[in-house]
Parts: C-alpha cells; structure tokens; sequence
DNA sequence: ACGGCTTGGTGACTTAGTTACATACATTAC
DNA sequence: GTAATGTATGTAACTAAGTCACCAAGCCGT
C-alpha cells in the first residue's frame, strides 16, 4: 500500500489516528484495499469468515432472513463501520449468523483473520476498535428487539418514513417491499398502512416513490 | 482471598485454568466473592457501570422492558457467565441498555471497571474471555430478533415448554404471566394458547403448573 | 370467615400476518 | 406502436396476535 493511501484510509477510520506506529506499519503492509459493488454479498448465514472487511465508504446492512422469503435488518453500517460479526465469528470460531449485503458500492480494507487476532492481542488502539464495534453492534440489535417486541408497525413505519426522506425533506424513494423488509414485515402490510396513510392526508402514493405531505402529523404517528 | 477460594473459583470459571500467574495473583487480590440474593436486580436500564459480575452459581436473567409493562428476556446466563453489557458501557462509556435480574440466588466475582480494563490490555485468556462473551450475547440477541419477527407464537410456546420442564420431564412450575414476560408477550395470549393445547389433550392445566401429556404430539407444534 | 392478592378464563375488539388474486405501470421484444 | 413480460401496488378474506375490560377461582393472613 502506498504512503498516500495510508493517509488518505486514516483520515476515514479515527482509530487510526492514534494508533501505534508498529500497527500503521503493519497495516500498510498486510491489508489490501478492494471496492465491492452495490448488491454484493459479502457474507451468507453458515458462512466461516476468514477476514474482516472495514468500509471507508458505501454501506452494508446485515439481515437476517427467514424460511417464507420475509427478512428484518439488524443492522448497517458506513464508513469506519466493520463487519464485525465475521471477528466474533473468528473469535469462537463459529459461523457468520446472518446475511451481510453490500447496499451502496464500498470501498473497504479487508484484514485477514489471523492478522485481526493477532493485532488484538498487540495493539491497544485495534483492540478499543474491535470492542467498540462489538458493543456498538450489541447495542444496534438490542434496539431492534425493543422495536418489534413493543411497537406497533404504523409508528414504526412513521418514524422510517420520517428518517429516510431526502434532502428536500419530502420524497422517499423506495418500494413497498423494500420496507417490509426493513422493519421485518409483509409487503402486504406496509402497503395498508401507507394507504391509511394516505387517507389521512399525511402522504401521497406513487409507483416507487412515497411524498410526504405533512411530517409534523406524521411525527405524531410515531408514538 | 483465600488460596482455596482461588481454587474453588478456577473450578468454576474456564478461563482461569489456563490463566497467567499474574493474572491468577490479580484476580485474587482485587475481586471480591458475593451472595446476591434471589430478585436483586443487578442493573436497571439506564445505569452506568462500575464493575462486572461474573456468576459463581445461580444465573441472571436480561431483559427489555416496555411502558405497557410488557417485557421479553433478550438472553439468561449461568457460572461462567458474565453481565457482559456491562463491559460493553464500560468500553464506550455507554449506558447499561437492558435491566439484568437474578433469579436463582447467585454467587458472583466483582470485578471493578478499571481493573476489568487493565487486564483486557494485558492479558490473553481475559481478553478472549471478554470477546467470547460479547460474541455470544450478539448471537443471543440476534436469535431472540429471529424468534419474534418470524416464529409463531404457539411453536415458541410449545418448545418454551417442552424446554423448561423438571427432569421426570413432566411438569412445568410456573406462571402464565411468567411465560408471556419470557416471550415478549401478553399474559392472555398464553393463557389462550395453553388453552388450545389442553383441548387438543397435549398439556393439563392447573394454578401454577402445566403438567406435558403429550411431549411428542407437542414437539411437532414447534413448527 | 373475611378481605385482599394472585392467577387464570373469556369475550369483544384492534392490529398484524397470510393467502390469493387483480390491476397498474415500465421495459424490452417484435 | 403494440404485445409480452416483469415489477409494483391494491385489496378482500381469513388467521394469529395484542389490547381492554372484567370475572372467577384459589391462596394467604388475620
């Protein structure tokens, strides 16, 4: 890896700011830089993970998947993010326990299996990296079990609705199925709930694309 | 602490059997042994931490609690085990995200934060201690999200059931509530759908207990 | 025996998930 | 342009799950 690329991947990941000179040099030498294109699975459930992918950009979401084709997030993640189901994988030497896809194209480094554990056992700064990921990741999932175990799906769907507008605040451009997939339901739901939606003023249907008429009325929806 | 008590304790705990000396000479200068009685809620949602428990005996309950009062256990541990969430909040000086019970009356190390730290920085078997037990909680986690957003409710029940009968493998000593607060969900869903199992003669109800009839007839309710 | 608490039962209603289609729009093939 | 195909959405009917309101039976202490 060359000097600048060096530079330039620590100006994405802060915990390579004040790492230890002896990682920085290692790491220069022992990861390799590789862009994934948007729709790639980086990991499939069962799957035994032989290296860590750490995203300078793009995103991943990891999900899991279940038998009648429906699906539920756990989880994404963007730059300075990590894959880090794969480490936990590679730390009980278990399997990958969920879908890990590649959303928007990524640039990631990807760090051999052996190379993670033993930079965990060296370097203070890898290690506060790893744990902080895994705790983070701990925390994502918890926060996923309070919403489907105790929220009803419309302030749910309000509150994604709300979240993944854009900039101009008012269009979400997305599909139906999408959604459900999202919030880990069925399409068929999400479409009745919009639909009340609708009825109610808040949005405005169309093919791909929902408008958002009145966000503060949708805000009360959320709880 | 004692010598023996050192002894007694590496019995229990792995990760000590095979521990460095300084870690072992550590250990038993700066944890203190604790009876923690039955009911005691060891952290309550919110909470910063200052130290970590790790179970001797008896097991801990975790858990998310809605405003309906409504809840659902999100993972239990036993000896060996330890309220990782807590070093987590240690780690990124995060705040406990869940409530942890005991249940059975438990016999449990404390280990103050700081000392927890320093150790994971200087030694191999702690470390690996600590990640392992992060790992296994996400995974615990991440199978309690599946349970919820696909598996039907009868087919938890039924393997709750058959999972947590006494050794003549009979009975089941235990509330409605307590199951429906188990599975995240209301006490008259269970009570309902034990009433279906009694009418089709796989399980007997009375005050306090569920007597199985039928253990193999009930299996295939699991899916 | 009385009163209060815990546990379980039940009906009516709302919300969510499933099944099975029908319809509308978009893209490509001809 | 029109047909064919695939994707996206709409909807009705039904089952499963969650909520609300209340009652009844068992249990415990005085």
């Amino acid at each position: 890896m060359e000097q600048e690329d060096l530079k330039r991947i620590q100006m994405k990941l802060p915990f390579l700011q004040d790492a230890e000179d002896k990682l920085l040099q290692e790491f220069s030498r022992l990861v390799r830089i590789q862009m994934i294109p948007a729709g790639t699975t980086v990991f499939w459930e069962g799957d035994v993970c032989h290296s860590l992918a750490v995203l300078l950009s793009g995103s991943v979401r990891v999900f899991k998947a279940g038998e009648n084709g429906r699906e539920i997030t756990l989880y994404r993640f963007g730059p300075g993010g990590g894959c880090i189901l794969t480490a936990s994988c590679i730390m009980n030497d278990g399997n990958f326990p969920a879908i890990a896809q590649v959303e928007e194209e990524a640039e990631a480094v990807i760090i051999p299996a052996n190379v993670l554990r033993d930079w965990v056992n060296r370097f203070y700064s890898w290690r506060q990296f790893v744990l902080g990921l895994l705790a983070q990741r701990l925390a994502d999932v918890i926060t996923t079990v309070e919403e489907i175990a105790f929220r009803r799906m419309d302030a749910r769907l309000a509150e994604w609705l709300l979240a993944n507008r854009t900039q101009e605040s008012r269009f979400v451009q997305t599909t139906h199925h999408k959604i459900a997939e999202e919030l880990g339901t069925a399409r068929e739901v999400i479409s009745r709930l919009l639909k009340d939606f609708e009825m109610e003023g808040l949005i405005l249907l169309s093919r791909g694309e929902i408008e958002i008429h009145a966000p503060e009325k949708l805000k009360l929806k959320m709880k």
